[in-house]
DNA sequence: CAGAATCCTTGAAGATACTG
DNA sequence: CAGTATCTTCAAGGATTCTG
């Protein structure tokens, strides 16, 4: 084994994932991703997809998610206002992970995913 | 007990997401759950492996997960008392989330790996 | 060993109002 | 349109002690 063999992290094994969660939870940002897979969109779009979700959060999210080089801010100078965000090529290798929950979800989150089939 | 956990559910098809990461969101669910993809585990094998949780937290986190359906908890009926948890089988289709986590993160957040790699 | 019971702190998240 | 700026609340999470 070559000598950057054991590099001392402070958590072995468990803590790819943490760090994951640490990117992608909090309350929206998962979410937030989710309608960023396959679109590019302006901040009320996505605001749009989240009801619930406060301005202010949304922006914090993104912003957190722009700070983690996930999502990439275009800001166009105009009037009114446009900003469009989008994912970058590294926010863009989280699809598998996305890709997984949400398959995950359909299947055993939405009871009437499956009793629709047995219907 | 009721489980109340996903009523929410009047969101439309950004949900599926937001729910794994009711599940497995939280500080440590998503790493207690890693631990427990191909192990069977007692309460202080767990505990060992999440350097910094609580006893508090762990139980938490753990009736929490049993509550989702996701964990089995055996009790054995001995003195001292001994305690596993395992994943169900609901709690084994979480691989793959669980997997592409991992997998991200052991490319995207430990910078010594890509920088092996190029070496 | 595997917890239950308390108490406490912090910050994540919400509500609301204002603005370039 | 896309944000700031405050104020506030609530519950997630932590520290500590006790126990079958």
């Amino acid at each position: 084994m070559p000598n950057i063999a054991h590099q001392r992290l402070d958590c072995t094994v468990g803590c790819p994932v943490e760090g994951v969660l640490e990117i992608i939870g909090g309350k929206w940002k998962g979410v937030i991703l989710y309608h960023l897979l396959d679109e590019t969109l302006r901040f009320n779009e996505i605001r749009r997809r989240l009801p619930g979700i406060t301005q202010r959060m949304l922006t914090n999210q993104l912003r957190e998610l722009e700070a983690s080089g996930i999502v990439f801010r275009q800001v166009y100078a105009e009037v009114p206002p446009k900003v469009e965000y989008s994912l970058t090529s590294k926010g863009k290798t989280l699809a598998p992970v996305i890709r997984a929950m949400e398959l995950w979800g359909r299947e055993n989150l939405l009871p009437q995913a499956e009793a629709a089939t047995s219907r």
